[in-house]
DNA sequence: CTCGTAACGGTTGAT
DNA sequence: CTATCAACCGTTACG
């Protein structure tokens, strides 16, 4: 099922095949990017394979956004968002109706072929998952929309860290969080990777928030929603902004136990009072390095944890740039964590 | 040494 | 309810 821990790869990072690495790290790797850091040094410094860092850094360039694509699913074959939105419009006339005779309207009304004629079974799962009580509460929506209807009724392109309802803050009409992660080439100079980290801990956060769901829930962002059609679209190039990230990144200062924010995603969920900085997760420290560093003044600083600035972790822009400047140095120690 | 990319084994989710 | 299938994933290896 899910894989708590992942494999790791050549350069001793960890990973989970299959799925997509943490945000965390995909947006570490625009971050170092945007710094100037080489592609190569990113992957080796993050420990993520260069061809992952290639692509990750390609998509961004080419759509602004750091997350990956829609896992799974596949694109509406005949259920497109006409025929739902016929589907809907029948039901909605006659809550009685069955699918069956749905699927006859449909044809009959040339709103579907023989060939794209959805299933009886494709037209009740319609109506169980995206219809629904809507019978009732269809006035206004039926009133109208908009003549076109948005390609997907359901959800915009890429509304990332929609977490599930059951454990989203914030309320419906507007997600709290970006509707999709995506950065703006430039950042503040001062605190940009600040902000970034914040990010990340603001992502993670709500993660680490209900333990019982950590991993798993992770998997959100990507499960968002694989009905979009041409990725492309509009809306995505950023998504986060600032805005959210500086408040909270002085509101996390720190997990509550005082323990930062380890067990992050793919890490063993039940990880408990286990602790900290060095690595933990599957994803090592780098959870922990974050979050210690936006921890700030509270959280005792990497001084004696085990925890080397140098070693893996991109711990903050400075230990990074110092590693760049002496990753000779740097070297013997990634090889002896090898 | 870098970096782009195909092959590969994997997961996911709509049909 | 299960199987299929096409989308995406990151790693690896090659060029």
């Amino acid at each position: 099922m899910e894989p708590a821990f992942g494999e790791v790869n050549q350069l001793g990072g960890v990973f989970v095949n299959g799925r997509p690495l943490p945000n965390a790290i995909r947006l570490r790797i625009v971050e170092l990017a945007q710094l100037g850091i080489r592609p190569c040094d990113i992957s080796r410094q993050l420990r993520v394979s260069h061809g992952c860092v290639s692509k990750i850094l390609a998509r961004y360039n080419e759509t602004g956004s750091i997350l990956p694509g829609a896992i799974g699913g596949s694109k509406p074959r005949v259920t497109t968002p006409t025929v739902v939105k016929h589907i809907r419009t029948y039901k909605q006339r006659d809550p009685g109706i069955f699918a069956w005779e749905i699927r006859d309207r449909l044809l009959a009304d040339g709103v579907c072929d023989k060939f794209n004629l959805p299933s009886v079974s494709s037209i009740s799962r319609i109506l169980r998952n995206k219809i629904g009580n809507l019978a009732q509460q269809s006035q206004y929506e039926s009133g109208k929309q908009a003549p076109h209807p948005p390609p997907q009724p359901s959800l915009p392109y890429n509304h990332l860290y929609s977490y599930p309802a059951s454990k989203m803050p914030n309320p419906p009409g507007m997600p709290t969080l970006p509707g999709h992660m995506a950065m703006h080439r430039i950042w503040p100079s001062s605190h940009s990777v600040t902000d970034i980290l914040g990010i990340r801990s603001i992502t993670e956060q709500q993660i680490s928030d209900s333990p019982s769901f950590s991993s798993a829930k992770l998997e959100e962002w990507s499960a968002i929603n694989r009905s979009n059609f041409p990725p492309a679209s509009s809306s995505l190039v950023n998504g986060m902004d600032k805005a959210h990230l500086e408040p909270h990144e002085a509101k996390y200062t720190q997990t509550p136990s005082g323990l930062p924010t380890v067990n992050s995603y793919v890490t063993a969920p039940s990880i408990p009072p286990y602790h900290p900085p060095t690595q933990v997760s599957p994803y090592m420290g780098y959870s922990a390095t974050t979050s210690a560093y936006v921890t700030g003044p509270t959280w005792q600083p990497a001084s004696g944890n085990a925890l080397s600035p140098h070693s893996c972790d991109l711990a903050a822009p400075l230990a990074f740039k110092s590693w760049v400047a002496s990753r000779d140095a740097m070297h013997p120690v990634a090889a002896s964590a090898l």
